[in-house]
DNA sequence: CTGACTATGGAAACCGGTGTCACCATTGCC
DNA sequence: GGCAATGGTGACACCGGTTTCCATAGTCAG
C-alpha cells in the first residue's frame, strides 16, 4: 500500500514524495499517475456527469491500485460543510441513547458521514454557551436534538442562528415538518391505560415526567383522555412527579403505594421508572401483577430484564432516529420517510386484571 | 448550484461577499481588524510562548469582539490531523457503553477534541474492512478499542498500519502500557467469590462469558482461583457459557440451576447474565437471596434497578474511559494516569449466607 | 467553408488555517 | 560603540480538496 520511493522516481518530485511519505496518496498522485489534472479526478470522485467515460475509468483505475481515499478535512475546507452529525441529548436512560445512535448510524451507513456525541446538562446554566461553543467549534452538518433537550426552543433557535441544520425528536408538534420527527405519546399513553381499563382497573396511578417537559406533559394528556374516556377514578393523590429517573420513579411510587385506597394499577412515564415503581412495591411486599398492575413506556432493555417483564408501549426509537437522520442527510427525500411514528403497547406480565375485580 | 449567465452582475465583488457572507469571521479578518498577521493571531490561538503581551491583548480583544472562532477543518488540513476520537465498540451492553463515553467525553472536556462512535458487528466478515474504511475515510485523531473488538490483534495491527493512535481496553496485557488501558478481572473475581464462599457457599456456580473473548477468560480464571484457593466443590457442571447477552444468561441460568445438586450461589461474568439468572431462577420459583445468591459483574445501572439490588463487582469503567482517553489525547501526561484499574465488591441484597449454613 | 456552440480538461484561485524562514528591533556584553 | 544573541513579527509556501474561468477540439447548422 506505501509506495516508498524504490521504484525510479520521477524528475524533482521531491514534494510530491515528501507528501507521499507522511500519508495517503493525494488527488494530485491520482492526477500524476493517470495524466489528468486534479479537477478531472474530482469530476470523477463527485460523479460529475459532464466526463467521457474513457476518462473516468482510467482515473477509477489509478484510484483503485493506489488506494486513494479523499481527505475529509481538505473536502469539508472546500465545500464549507463537513460530514459530521452530531447528537445533543440529555438522557438518563441509556438504553434510549443507545437506540437512537444505533438509528442515525443505520441511516448513515455507506454516506460519508459520522456521528458525534455531545451529552449536556439541561440544568446547566451554561446549556446555551455550551452548545453555542460545541457548534461553533465543530462546524458541524447538522445535529439531532433528543428529548428532553429537544423541546428546548431556544437550542431550536440557536441552530438556526448558526445556520446549523437540525432536526428535532419530539412528543408534539415543537417546530415544522422539515425539523421534527414526532411520536404520538398521548393517543399511546391513552390506549395503554384503556387496556388497563379494560382488564378492570379503575383506581389507576400515573407518575409523571418532570413539569416542563413536552414530552411528560403529553403523557399525562393521554391519561386524563383515558381516565374521561373510560371513566375510571380520579385525583390529585392518584398522581406523582418522577424526572424520568430510576430514584425519582421509586420516590413517585412509594408516595402512589402509600396512598389509600391504593390503586390497582401504576402507570409510569418511562420504563426506568416503572421499574423504580416495581422495586417500591418489593419494598412493601406489594405482588405484580397480583396486587398491582404496572405499565411503563418506551420498551426499552431494562423492560424485559426485569421480573416480571413490563408491560409496556413500545416507543419506535430506532426508526425514528433513522427517520430523523434521514432528514437532516438527504432533506429531498424526506417525503420517504414517515414524521409521525406510532407507539403500541407491548404486553408482558407486569399487567392483569386486579384481583378482586368488581 | 447551476448559475444561469443571464444575469451576470460584477463577479469580483460577488464571490468576495459570498465569502463573507456564508461563514464565520476568519483568521484574516481577526489579523486585519488588529493590524497584524496571519501567523500572528494563528500564534496567539495556539499560545505561543514568543509573543508579547501588548499585541497578545490587542488581538485577543479583536477575537473577543468579532465572536472568531477558528475553523477546526482548516486546522485539520494543515496539522495533517483532527480533533476527532474515535470509539470502536460491539457491546451488547447499552450502559457500559454510554458510561464508556462518559468517561471520554470527561476527558476531552475544554478541548478540541469530539467523540465519534462506530460499532461494529464483530461477527461481520468485513469487519477489518469496515473500520479500514472508517479510519481511512475520517482520518481520526485516534481510536479507543472497547471489548470486546479491542481483545482483536488484527485491529490494533490496522491502526498501526495506518498510523492512527490508539489505545485499547481490555481485561489481559493485550498490548504495551501506552496502548492500554487494564482491569485486574480475574483478581475481582476470585475476590468477590471469595466473599460468596466466606458467607458459607460451597458449591457456586459459574456463567462464563463467550469462549474467545479474553475478558471472559480472565473471570473464569478468577473462579477456578477461588475454588483452588477456598476449597471450593468443583465441576464441569457447575459452569454454564453465556455470551454477555440477557438471552444466553437466562439459558446458562436454567442449565445450573435444572441441575442437581443445585448451586447455592451464582456468579456471572457480567451484570445482564446476572439479571438473567435472576430472572431463570424467578421461573422456578427458587428465592434470592434465600435459596440463591447471585452475584454479577460490572455495576451498570441494572445491577441496582433489578429487585433485589444485584451484589456485583464494580468495574471502574468510567475512570478508565478517562483514562484511555487521556492517554491518547496527551501521552506525555499518560503516567499522571494509571493504567491498571481494580476492581472491588459492592455488596448488595442479591448475595447472602446459604439458608443451611453448615 | 465558416462561425457558433458544446464537450472536455487544465491553470490558477480559493477555502482557513500552520510551518519555515527571513527580518527587524532590542538588548547584553566586551 | 560595535557586534552577537535574542525575541517578536510578517511574507510566503503549503495542507488537499473544489470552483472559476478559460482554451481547445469537435460537431453542427447555415
Amino acid at each position: 500500500m506505501r509506495h516508498h520511493g524504490a521504484t525510479a522516481p520521477a524528475k524533482g518530485t521531491t514534494m510530491a514524495l515528501r507528501a507521499k511519505r507522511t500519508g495517503q496518496p493525494t488527488i494530485n498522485d491520482v492526477a500524476r499517475l493517470a495524466g489528468v489534472s486534479k479537477k478531472t479526478v474530482s469530476r470523477v470522485i463527485n460523479r460529475s456527469p459532464l466526463l467521457g467515460g474513457a476518462t473516468r475509468e482510467k482515473v477509477e483505475a489509478v484510484i483503485a491500485e493506489i488506494g486513494y481515499v479523499p481527505n475529509p478535512q481538505a473536502r469539508a475546507l472546500a465545500l464549507r460543510h463537513n460530514f459530521l452529525i452530531g447528537l445533543i441529548h440529555d438522557n438518563p436512560n441509556a438504553q434510549m441513547v443507545l437506540n437512537f445512535q444505533q438509528g442515525v448510524l443505520e441511516a448513515i451507513r455507506d454516506t460519508d458521514f459520522a456521528l458525534v456525541v455531545r451529552p449536556l446538562d439541561r440544568k446547566s446554566p451554561r446549556l446555551l454557551e455550551d452548545v453555542r461553543h460545541f457548534l461553533e467549534r465543530q462546524r458541524l452538518y447538522g445535529v439531532l436534538l433528543l428529548p428532553p433537550l429537544s423541546e428546548n426552543d431556544e437550542l431550536a433557535a440557536l441552530c438556526r442562528e448558526l445556520g446549523c441544520n437540525y432536526v428535532r425528536m419530539g412528543s408534539a408538534k415543537l417546530d415544522d415538518p422539515a425539523h421534527l420527527v414526532e411520536s404520538n405519546d398521548r393517543q399511546a399513553v391513552a390506549a395503554a391505560i384503556g387496556e388497563l381499563a379494560k382488564m378492570g382497573h379503575r383506581r389507576i396511578g400515573f407518575v409523571a415526567g418532570p413539569a416542563g417537559f413536552r414530552s411528560a406533559h403529553e403523557r399525562q394528556m393521554g391519561y386524563r383522555d383515558a381516565q374521561a374516556e373510560h371513566g375510571l377514578e380520579q385525583g390529585a393523590e392518584l398522581v406523582a412527579v418522577g424526572d424520568y429517573t430510576f430514584d425519582s420513579g421509586r420516590a413517585a411510587g412509594g408516595v402512589l403505594l402509600d396512598s389509600a385506597p391504593r390503586p390497582t394499577a401504576i402507570f409510569a412515564s418511562n420504563d426506568e421508572m416503572a421499574a423504580a415503581v416495581l422495586h417500591a412495591a418489593r419494598e412493601r411486599g406489594i405482588e405484580v401483577p397480583g396486587d398491582l398492575s404496572i405499565v411503563g413506556f418506551d420498551d426499552t432493555a431494562i423492560a424485559s430484564h426485569i421480573w416480571p417483564p413490563l408491560t409496556t408501549v413500545r416507543w419506535p426509537i430506532v426508526a425514528m432516529a433513522r427517520a430523523a437522520a434521514m432528514k437532516l442527510i438527504r432533506p429531498e427525500a424526506a417525503g420517504e420517510q414517515p414524521s409521525l411514528f406510532l407507539s403500541d403497547l407491548i404486553p408482558r406480565a407486569s399487567a392483569a386484571p386486579p384481583r378482586q375485580s368488581n
